[in-house]
DNA sequence: GCAACGGAAAGCGTATACAATAAGCGGCAT
DNA sequence: ATGCCGCTTATTGTATACGCTTTCCGTTGC
C-alpha cells in the first residue's frame, strides 16, 4: 500500500522536548484532528464535501477506529455533519445557523473586550500585531486559506486574553464555524475582516479603552456579517409547486 | 451482580449476543448518554467517580465501542475527564473553572434576557412556570437530585426561547457544568436557586420587562455563586514543604 | 422506451480480539 | 527489616472482522 502518511513527517517535529518513543498515539490523533480541522477552516475541504472513513484512514495511516473518533469530535464542534448510515461530510451551515453564530459572536466577543482591555499586556499586544501583520501579508499575497485561518486565530487569541478559558473556547468554535459560513455565503475575493481592523482594535485595547474596543468589535463583526450574501437557499427541497404555479 | 440492563431491557441478555438486528442503535446510544449524563447532573455519580468502560458496557448491554463513543462525547462537554491510560472519571471542576463558568453564564444568560422577553409566548411562560413548580415541589420533598436537574433544565429552556440555538446549547452545557460545580463546592442542604427566583423571573419576562429580567438574572446567578464555598483546594498536589515547615 | 424490480457493491455500525501499559504485589537481596 | 525489582493483573488503546443499510446499475416486463 502506498500510504503516504500526511501527518507523521511535518508536524511531529515540534519542540522535540522528548525525543525517542514519542510516536505516541494521542499526539498523532491530535495532529490528524488538526490536519482535518485546518483543511476545513481553510476551505481546502468545502462544505458538502464527503469524508469517507476508509479514505481518511488510508491517507493518515491509521484504522477507521481512530478516524471515527476524530470525526465525532469534529461533529460535536459542528465542523462536520454526521448523517446516520451516510457518513460524514463538511457541514454546510444554514442561514439560520449563520445568524445565530454571528449573534453569538456579537454578544460574547464584544462582551469580552472590556476585560481584555484590562488584562492585555505588552507581549500580548505585540503577538496580536504580528498575527495581524501576517494576516495582511497573506491577504496581499493572495493566500486566502492562510488569511482565513489567521483571522480566526486572531479572534481566538484575543478571547484567550480575557482569562476565561470557557468563553475563549466557545469563541474559537464560533470562529471555526464562521469560516464555514464564509465559505458558503461569502463573496469571493472579499475576505471577512478588513485589512486594518485588527490593528486598530489592538490599538484601542492597548490603550485600555475597553469601551471603544467593544464598539469597534461590534462594528467589525457587523461589517463581516453584512458582507455575506445570505439568502435562505432552499435548494435542498425546492418548492416545485410554487416555482411552476407562478 | 447479573447483567441488569438499564436502558432497553431484554435484548441480548444471553451470552451468545446476536449483534445488530436492534433497529435503532442511535436512539439506544442517545438514551444511554442521557442516562449517564443525568446520573452525573443529579449527583448520583459524584465528581471523581471512575467510569470503567467494561462496567458500563456490561450495565448497558452494549460493547465497549459504544461506551467509548459516549464517554468521548461527555468528555467534550466536560462532564467527564478522560485521562490517557487511566480511563474516564466524573470531572472535578477546579475553582478557576467554576469562576469561568459562572462568569460565562453571567454574560450569556443575562445578555439573552431582553431577547427572551421579546419572544416569550404565553405557552412558554406556562411551561416555565410548571417547571419552576415541579422544582419547588422536588425541593420541598427533599429530592435534591430531581431539583438540581429541573433547575438546569429551567435555565436551558429559558435560553432556548431566545431563538438562538447556538447560545442555548452553550447555556445548557454551562448549566450541566454548574451542576458539577455545585456538587463540589456547594453547601449541603442549600441548593443553588432560591425557591421563588424562577417564578419571579418568568413574571418579569412575561410582562416584557427585559431590562428588569436581566438585572434579576444577574442577581440570581450572583446569589448562586456566592452560596458556594469556593476555596482553591490544592489537595491535588499539596505543598508538603509549606505544611511541614511551619 | 420507460419504469420498476433485483442483485451486487460500497460504506457505515458494532463487536470482539489482541496488544500495550500502568498499578498492585510478592519475592529476593542487601 | 527494608527497599528494590520483576511478575501479574486489570484496564485502556487499536485494529480487524462481520453484518446491515443504502445505493447504483443492469435486467426485465409492459
Amino acid at each position: 500500500m502506498n500510504q503516504r502518511q500526511v501527518v507523521d513527517g511535518g508536524k511531529s517535529s515540534d519542540g522535540g522536548s522528548r525525543p525517542g518513543k514519542n510516536g505516541d498515539g494521542a499526539e498523532r490523533h491530535e495532529a490528524i484532528y488538526q490536519s482535518i480541522s485546518d483543511a476545513i477552516i481553510e476551505h481546502r475541504l468545502k462544505p458538502g464535501a464527503r469524508l469517507r472513513e476508509d479514505a481518511l484512514a488510508e491517507v493518515f495511516g491509521i484504522s477507521r477506529t481512530g478516524i471515527r473518533k476524530i470525526l465525532q469530535r469534529l461533529a460535536l464542534e459542528q465542523l462536520v455533519t454526521l448523517t446516520p448510515r451516510r457518513g460524514a461530510s463538511v457541514t454546510r451551515p444554514t442561514a439560520d445557523e449563520a445568524k445565530d453564530v454571528f449573534d453569538a459572536r456579537q454578544m460574547v466577543e464584544c462582551g469580552l473586550m472590556p476585560e481584555v482591555a484590562r488584562r492585555i499586556t505588552a507581549e500580548d499586544a505585540q503577538s496580536l500585531r504580528e498575527m495581524a501583520a501576517r494576516e495582511r501579508e497573506a491577504l496581499r499575497a493572495g493566500e486566502q486559506s492562510a488569511a482565513i485561518k489567521l483571522s480566526a486565530a486572531f479572534h481566538g487569541r484575543l478571547a484567550r486574553i480575557s482569562g476565561n478559558a470557557t468563553l475563549a473556547a466557545f469563541v474559537e468554535r464560533l470562529c471555526s464555524r464562521s469560516s464555514l459560513i464564509l465559505a458558503v455565503y461569502g463573496n469571493a475575493g472579499h475576505l471577512g475582516c478588513e485589512s486594518h481592523d485588527h490593528d486598530d482594535l489592538v490599538g484601542y485595547l492597548e490603550s485600555g479603552n475597553g469601551e471603544r474596543a467593544q464598539a469597534f468589535m461590534s462594528r467589525h463583526l457587523k461589517a463581516i456579517e453584512a458582507s455575506l450574501s445570505i439568502r435562505a437557499e432552499e435548494d435542498e427541497a425546492p418548492d416545485l409547486f410554487e416555482i411552476f404555479s407562478g
